[in-house]
RNA sequence: GCCGAUGUAGCUCAGCCGGUAGAGCAACUGAUUCGUAAUCAGUAGGUCGGCAGUUCAAUCCUGCCCAUCGGCUCCA
């Protein structure tokens, strides 16, 4: 007589069944509850293969293909399938690691000549074969030596330094083989390769073994997987809708920015609407700061290579400096500007009375980022940050960060945009005592958690010179972006010596703060572009509204419209030229423009308006009067 | 910096086997004077990323360099 067990099910029933049975029969059993396509199941909270036994009571749940779960389980088995294609398509490949990643799946090659677009082609297609020969993934348990011995006896080097380097305490492994292909994997896997219906290979790029740049770079195919073709399909549209937003193709369509080869690499050149855009964003910055109790300030672009020595960045931000000598003085072009804050504070001798100074600068900075990192605005060498150093005693620390993290609260709500927040302790190449990283490391940790926020940690990703909370914002297509960052640090004053009067008439040091609320402005304006898809919202448009006439008779009264706007501080222009209507509107259309003002003959008549919306909604005739007040309104929030 | 790909008119892109280049849009000129996403006609526009080399001849083949794109590493 076989053994009973009771399986608990999704919906919390439970039944009956012979020990051994399969998870995957034991969801099959109830059909009704079971989602339209398991890939795997859960055994009481951990995942495992459909052909899994069950040995013992167990809740068992369905892992579906189209949960984010179930993508993750399918991409890896494309990945795995995909390994197998390329080794038998291309001889001497090794097989490094190939998990499922965001939005998709990459496997890692050692393979001296390289992939070609058409080498993908040949992948996929002999990918589709596999799949299309349904077979099982299976698999099997060994002890680690057998493994060790498989692999060797294979030429597969990099799956015996993974096996090498798993933990003493693991004995053994599992393997999966599907057609005849075996691989090193933990699982779950799905099925059978007939489940591995929608998948794409997209592109190959150089990635280094283990992500450390010291060892050899390998080949790394990307690819993509969903549980059905139209998801596929979908996605693939998305990815096509993304390049349409892409913010140096709007920079250049907009007519916002140039990069210029003969003005060198990572260096923008802002046109006059990217000019105008830019301005508002830090008009609006400067007066949210002076809200705030800052104090703006100014400092030089260059200051002496001594200086830099005595904060550390000679030692620690070198290869990342420009220098330049002036009468036959070392001068380094600033890469941060903290170094003139810190002069400012020395000016004098400072009371706790006088505490917190917080010192704001719109500071341009340069930094020699490596060639192949450059990225539109994205990622440029010389750039502006909303930079701001506070100086406060170790007692105000607290409130000031969280008075920041409101700030940046406040900053990503108006732009619209959601956050995350990360913690980042300590790196190597760092200056400072364990002491001070401590404080500093709890004075963020204790902030965090004062306000009640939510964050993850990252182990060694800090500054050299403190830990800092970073805020990734999320744009409209869900990409994470890094613009502010709060920066802890006890070292600079240390190294400059500053102090303040305490209360107890003696000496102290006090602590800084390094940080920025969107960053870079580039970079921010190229988040903002890419989130908006060029049709910013009517405060930050570089152009709100364009007056359009019907025929070249309306051309005197579109000036005079024109210049109403003007004299209101509304940013408008005009198009007087001899087209058609329909032409001017598609024309301002393309461009984003907010509004568009037609004038006719029955406007020219009325004194009036007609003003048409960016999303094609027309309001009818209103005085200009009435659509100055109508934009006004519209911007009032952010004046 | 590393791996791979790409570079033809302002933009998007053709250009076969080596015989010095074409389209659409934009621009300019003219006609047209028009009511909510493209009026018609004409004109002009190119060191074929740069520098070498091979060749009678190079946009095309080779090498080096520059830049860009996709990644890796790094980062605001």
């Amino acid at each position: 007589m076989v053994r009973q067990i009771k399986i608990t099910m999704p919906d919390e029933k439970e039944v009956l069944s012979p020990a051994g049975i399969k998870a995957g029969e034991a969801l099959a059993a109830r059909q009704d509850r079971v989602a339209s396509f398991p890939v795997a199941a859960k055994v009481n909270g951990a995942p495992v293969d459909l052909s899994h036994s069950l040995d013992g009571d167990a809740a068992v749940e369905p892992i579906d293909a189209a949960s984010a779960e179930g993508l993750s389980i399918l991409r890896h088995s494309i990945s795995h399938v995909m390994a197998q294609a390329v080794q038998e398509t291309f001889a001497g490949v090794q097989v490094a690691i190939g998990p499922a990643i965001e939005d998709g799946f990459y496997y890692d090659f050692e393979y001296a000549e390289g992939f070609t677009p058409q080498d993908l082609e040949r992948i996929e297609s002999r990918m589709r074969e596999i799949a299309a020969a349904d077979c099982l993934f299976e698999r099997r348990e060994v002890s680690r030596e057998e493994a060790v011995e498989l692999f060797r006896s294979k030429g597969e080097r990099y799956k015996v330094e993974l096996l090498n380097d798993l933990p003493a305490d693991v004995k053994t492994v599992s393997l999966y083989t599907q057609n005849g292909y075996i691989d090193l994997c933990r699982g779950p896997h799905c099925p059978s390769t007939g489940m591995l219906r929608a998948f794409k290979l997209l592109h190959v790029a150089g990635a280094y073994w283990r992500g450390d740049e010291r060892n050899r770079m390998l080949q790394r195919i990307y690819g993509t997987g969903f549980a059905t073709q139209e998801a596929l399909d979908e996605h693939l549209r998305l990815l096509e809708e993304a390049k349409k937003r892409d913010h140096r193709r709007l920079g250049r369509e907009l007519d916002l920015f140039q990069l210029n080869d003969e003005a060198g690499p990572g260096l923008v050149i802002f046109h006059p609407k990217g000019t105008l855009l830019r301005t508002i964003i830090e008009d609006w910055e400067r007066k949210e700061h002076l809200k705030r109790g800052y104090g703006m300030v100014i400092g030089p672009q260059i200051l002496k290579a001594d200086l830099w020595k005595r904060s550390g960045h000679f030692d620690h931000y070198l290869e990342n400096m420009y220098f330049t000598e002036v009468d036959e003085q070392s001068y380094g072009i600033k890469p941060m500007n903290c170094l003139a804050h810190m002069l400012i504070y020395k000016a004098k001798i400072r009371s706790y009375r006088d505490l917190p100074l917080r010192y704001f600068e719109l500071g341009t900075v340069h930094r020699h980022e490596k060639a192949g990192v450059l990225h539109g605005l994205m990622r440029v060498r010389q750039f502006t940050q909303d930079d701001a150093h506070i100086l406060c005693t170790p007692s105000q620390l607290n409130g000031e960060i969280r008075a920041i993290a409101d700030f940046v609260g406040y900053a990503m709500g108006i732009f619209g945009f959601e956050y995350e927040v990360e913690l980042s302790t300590r790196p190597e190449n760092s200056i400072g005592s364990d002491q001070d990283w401590e404080l500093a490391t709890t004075a963020l940790e204790g902030a965090l958690r004062d306000s009640g926020m939510t964050y993850e940690t990252n182990e060694g990703d800090g500054a050299f010179y403190g830990p800092k909370i970073d805020f990734k914002l999320k744009d409209a297509l869900k990409r994470k972006w890094q613009c502010a960052t709060i920066q802890c640090d006890f070292t600079l004053p240390e190294r400059f010596d500053l102090h303040y009067i305490g209360e107890d008439g003696g000496r102290h040091r006090p602590v800084m703060l390094h940080r920025v609320i969107l960053g870079a402005i580039e970079r921010f304006m190229g988040v903002l572009i890419e989130h908006y898809a060029g049709a910013f919202p009517l405060w930050l448009s570089p152009v709100q509204a364009v007056v359009l006439t019907v025929t070249d008779s309306h051309i005197p009264y579109g000036r005079e419209v024109r210049g109403r706007l003007l004299d209101a501080g509304i940013r408008a222009e005009g198009d007087f030229r001899n087209e058609k209507l329909g032409y001017k509107i598609r024309e301002a259309q393309l461009q984003k423009t907010p509004f568009m003002l037609v004038i006719g003959d029955r406007e020219a008549a009325s004194g009036q308006v007609s003003p048409r919306q960016r999303d094609g909604k027309n309001l009818g005739s209103i005085g200009v009067e009435a659509f100055i007040d109508l934009v006004h309104e519209q911007c009032k929030q952010f004046k």
